[in-house]
DNA sequence: CTACTTTTGTGCTGCATAACACGGTTCTAT
DNA sequence: ATAGAACCGTGTTATGCAGCACAAAAGTAG
């Protein structure tokens, strides 16, 4: 997906876009904190229990924010995009991670550390404002997610995650087919079911036209029948 | 529960306490800023859909968030207990209440207007802070219940919920009582059960031995047990 | 090219839990 | 005091979904 390499230039740019709440002098200061990473399709961010030391960057790829349950069975809690911050939470709320996050495309990651996050944000209260009110983002859509995972149906569930998929990620040029390609296992992780009913129930809805599926690649045709799936549930 | 009318001096002196962040031209502000509401038992204290406008901070009694679901069906979210402060995420997220919240004992609760938190969170990065990590734990717990609630089954959601509801409200002189009486009904809305499935494995822990009941007064008898119960699912 | 692993797809079985029905009991109100 | 509502308890039935098992396909490695 990364075809050309990015120059320090060039993630700076990236970063200061969206810190432009930052002064001068701190946008210089974050200039000589970040590193860059850079992982492989299907790799192991960070784990749970691990201790929090970085505020992570999406600068390009997808990443998976899951916990893993009982027997084996795992959760996709959220999804990253770029250019979207994760991984400072938990060092907020001082405790050890209680998520794990993995790439499901090969990304680039821009780590700056917490301890130099917490400085800036102690002198600048427009990034404290921009920490509150994205962990408040943040929590009312997992409140939300709680009550859609345990109460709606399998149907409502998956119909749930495919328009999900298509707000976050987007369309491709089509203007149809979902801009991401994630595995039937994923794709139940992300809906609270098994792989066998993952698979089922989307070709339920392809034989329903639906959406078509052709591989990885799915298609939405009836948006407005997948919305109704999904809030009836 | 709660016998005595709380003066204003007291009133201030609660929140004061919490508050020990602000300085004293701050602290003056805010004294000026809340007026108090008291509940009945049962009474909704804000809607889902509402517009937000004031921060709540509990200064007696017990109050539940929930979120109505599908088919009548309501997921209780979070409970609050003395001294917890609610209801300012939606506007910090600047959007409208996605949760309920409802007195489940007498309640007698403070409100301050959250222009004036704006306010004092824009001069005061002390109070940032209180808002980034409380909203921090908050999430941490959330995507923790979204697993627990949808991957554990019916007798591990009923332990859970049976610590969780020791760890937030402690237990009576007797040590072992908890000190929350809820209706059978708001202990399954807790567990994401059916009604007669909480009566039903309520009675079959205490059955085992695990717990006694006696009406709403539950009293803990073998809390490892229920630990364990709970961590297996 | 061939062997091996992972992913996808399908059918069948069983169980956990929801749904419903109904009787008893305890609160609440007037 | 009495009626009505809300709550509690239990049995029965229904069903949605998990849990296999297994086969085909696709991707990966040597």
């Amino acid at each position: 997906m990364v075809k050309k390499e990015l120059t320090d230039k060039e993630i700076i740019e990236y970063i200061s876009d969206v810190w432009q709440v930052l002064d001068e002098g701190q946008k210089d200061f974050l200039n000589h904190q970040f590193t860059i990473q850079r992982y492989k399709k299907n790799e192991t961010i960070y784990c749970e229990e691990e201790t929090p030391e970085y505020m992570m960057c999406l600068l390009s790829g997808k990443v998976k924010i899951y916990k893993d349950g009982v027997g084996g069975r795992s959760q996709i809690i959220r999804m990253i995009k770029p250019v979207e911050y994760f991984g400072y939470r938990a060092y907020f709320a001082q405790e050890n991670y209680v998520t794990a996050a993995a790439a499901v495309e090969p990304s680039v990651i821009c780590m700056i550390p917490m301890t130099a996050i917490t400085r800036l944000v102690s002198e600048n209260n427009r990034l404290a404002m921009f920490f509150i009110r994205q962990l408040s983002i943040d929590l009312g859509v997992a409140d939300a997610r709680t009550v859609n995972l345990t109460q709606k149906h399998i149907r409502g569930r998956l119909a749930e995650s495919l328009l999900f998929l298509k707000d976050s990620y987007g369309l491709e040029e089509d203007q149809s087919t979902l801009s991401i390609y994630l595995s039937r296992e994923d794709l139940a992780n992300l809906s609270n079911m098994t792989t066998s009913n993952a698979i089922r129930t989307l070709s339920n809805f392809a034989n329903e036209k639906l959406i078509a599926i052709d591989g990885r690649k799915i298609k939405l045709i009836d948006e407005e029948k997948l919305k109704k799936i999904s809030k009836i549930g």
